[in-house]
DNA sequence: GTCTATAGCCCGATAGAC
DNA sequence: GTCTATCGGGCTATAGAC
């Protein structure tokens, strides 16, 4: 632990991924990024060269890591289709805290943030409704009918999301949180 | 129709809107404003004193009329639960062209946006909520149930939305669609 | 590997002619 | 009611000392 003024690369990552996903790509400029980590422009140059798209990416990279610690993982392995669907529902509602924090693919898909940034997120998303769609066929439902669930599953997060960040209030989120797996399963 | 060279409101209007539901309220610069409009800025600043954030608000007050008239309206008056169902539906599909437009209530609810074009989502969405709980209770289901399927509803278009934007393809927008009136009246 | 200082650009916003 | 020209400032990014 020597040099301890010298914040980890894991740390940094965890301050920038706090930034991005509150306000946005756009939103987060290098004066903000730089108060949130306590490090000076120039400081963050020199660990992310291509600026801040460089350091977007690297948050992406990290949360998508995080995401498959905390949610994918979960649907492999042992355990019965219901119990891998509730410890992932469990892991999502750990993952956006409780519905207080911002889906990457909500905010850095939108119109104006570098193409290299916005590529990723279909790939990302298709693994999650993928990992999904399997284990609701482990449950018996026919393939097109768990791929059609999982899609379904994935599209009420994100909808939860946007409704309790607009509205102010968590509660949509967990309602729908509530549900998703019966759903999933019915 | 003398002076030809003047734009008139609505059209000015729906070019403003354009623009902010494509790239948002921080990626919506002025200049892209003007460009968009075919006015210069300080023509923008004679019609709009407030500057941008008067801009973000007309299109907000604008896409709520819109949306009153192509969606909400069709949940009133005469004809089946069912019917006036499916009729708000078809006025999702064309008030977010088939899922390639964006919400406002998504790219305007994140932080950073200022509060005042950000409060009044709420109340949006929420009459958009009860108006659909309206109808479901007409179609015989009970009132807690009802305002619960109309959350799951409303939940499901913002998630399409995102879903299909961030994968590119209006697919998850349309398969969502179809299984709305559906699941609302089950 | 961090800092201060600054370049150069685009931002929102305004002045003033027509 | 439109325009050109411009202001002050925040933006991304860099230079160079330590």
């Amino acid at each position: 632990m020597a040099r301890p003024e010298t914040i980890s690369r894991s740390d940094l990552l965890a301050r920038l991924t706090g930034v991005f996903r509150s306000v946005g790509y756009e939103g987060a400029s290098l004066a903000l990024l730089a108060r949130e980590t306590g490090l000076a422009k120039a400081a963050l140059y020199h660990r992310f060269p291509g600026g801040k798209e460089e350091m977007a990416h690297a948050v992406l990279n990290d949360v998508g890591r995080d995401m498959a610690v905390t949610v994918l993982r979960r649907l492999d392995g042992a355990g019965s289709p219901r119990q891998k669907l509730s410890a992932m529902r469990d892991g999502v509602v750990e993952f956006y805290d409780g519905g207080k924090l911002s889906c990457l693919a909500d905010l850095f898909s939108v119109e104006g943030v570098p193409d290299a940034i916005r590529s990723p997120l279909a790939g990302g998303i298709h693994a999650w409704m993928a990992a999904i769609a399997r284990v609701v066929e482990q449950a018996g439902v026919g393939p097109d009918e768990a791929v059609r669930r999982a899609e379904d599953a994935v599209v009420r997060v994100e909808g939860a999301l946007v409704v309790s960040r607009a509205l102010g209030s968590a509660m949509p989120f967990h309602r729908t949180m509530e549900r998703l797996v019966d759903d999933l399963l019915a």
